[in-house]
DNA sequence: GTCTATATTCCGATAGAC
DNA sequence: GTCTATCGGAATATAGAC
């Protein structure tokens, strides 16, 4: 795709995905309108039914997306048999800052989506078993920890995403979008460090 | 208040302000509708709009009072003058995470809200000076580390927050609420000591 | 202060021409 | 496939009786 010029060359179908991700990241499903992703994709709002049938069957092929995108980044990673626990630690946290800082929004907007409707999208995430039986967590197990495994994955978590969940607030204390984006760079190496302090 | 009972001893004011506490965290702003609100405190839809003139005006107040729930729990912490830098540790974990037990979506309610609108809700935060200046920035300045404070500080927010951030999932993860009420449980004393790793 | 009924605006979805 | 015009329902807010 043309970078910052208009998506002339797509398809009307996929002018309105592009549009729709963009409009239901920022607002959520309940405060973005229909007419606000038509006008974005520069099609009429008829065209939106016509292609998509409804809001809420658009909304759901945005939200399939975003989940895979945002645990399909970790899961493989978790899963992978031939890596130490070392390295997975590295990669995880290189390849989430990586995608977070393109797209700084997508954690809270797939956990904030969940939130509202467990029910139908808790069970979209589905990774209980290829997280509690992964690699990742037989590695963290067989170090004989004083604690839960889960507290590491936790950890590494919550020190990777939080920043990006936190982003308008954190920003704003750290000085501009830049100063902030140098910090989250800085941490690609860092994170794997402090976890590992926590191995011992 | 009475527990678990129907508050029939509050005023008709502060019924409707309880629920709409409720109403608009659990569901967001654009979600929650004036009518959720006045069926949850059990009065009539016209009553919400005689007391507090519009939907949003009623959201502004409880935006206010989460908002201050949210940082007005640490930012007195990191102030004080009295604490060592070990013992704000203990104290912010602690009180945090007991504040979190009992409200665990305040802090993915605050932040959404804040990120759908932060040019009205940002500047409520208003906690640059207070956090950047505080005694703990300083504290930690002090202590001659070769990586920013701010990287402490997210990282001290991230291992205490984000669990809550990500219960819907996490929660699942873990097995049930009881299991992961009781991980968080013991984060109280794990979360000074893995912060305190970092220091060095 | 509290209610019922209604006005008004907004939004998702569709009809129908081209 | 794409548009304009509009329908029909939902949600906020108000009028007016009690």
């Amino acid at each position: 795709m043309a970078k910052g010029k208009k998506n002339l060359d797509l398809s009307t179908e996929e002018k309105i995905m592009e549009a729709a991700r963009k409009v239901f990241t920022e607002k959520g499903y309940a405060a973005a309108r229909t007419r606000d992703i038509a006008e974005e994709s520069g099609i009429n709002l008829a065209l939106l039914n016509y292609y998509f049938r409804s809001k809420e069957k658009l909304f759901e092929l945005v939200m399939l997306e975003k989940v895979n995108k945002l645990f399909g980044t970790i899961i493989p990673i978790l899963s992978d048999e031939k890596t130490e626990l070392e390295e997975k630690l590295d990669k995880i946290a290189e390849s989430y800052i990586d995608l977070l800082l393109v797209n700084p929004d997508l954690p809270i907007f797939v956990l904030s989506e969940i939130r509202r409707r467990p029910e139908k999208f808790a069970q979209l995430v589905n990774a209980k078993e290829r997280v509690t039986q992964s690699v990742f967590m037989k590695q963290l197990m067989a170090r004989k920890l004083n604690v839960s495994p889960f507290h590491i994955l936790i950890n590494l978590l919550g020190i990777t995403v939080f920043p990006f969940v936190a982003k308008p607030v954190l920003s704003k204390l750290i000085g501009n979008e830049e100063q902030y984006d140098m910090l989250m760079k800085q941490r690609k190496e860092l994170i794997p460090m402090w976890i590992k302090m926590m191995l011992v």
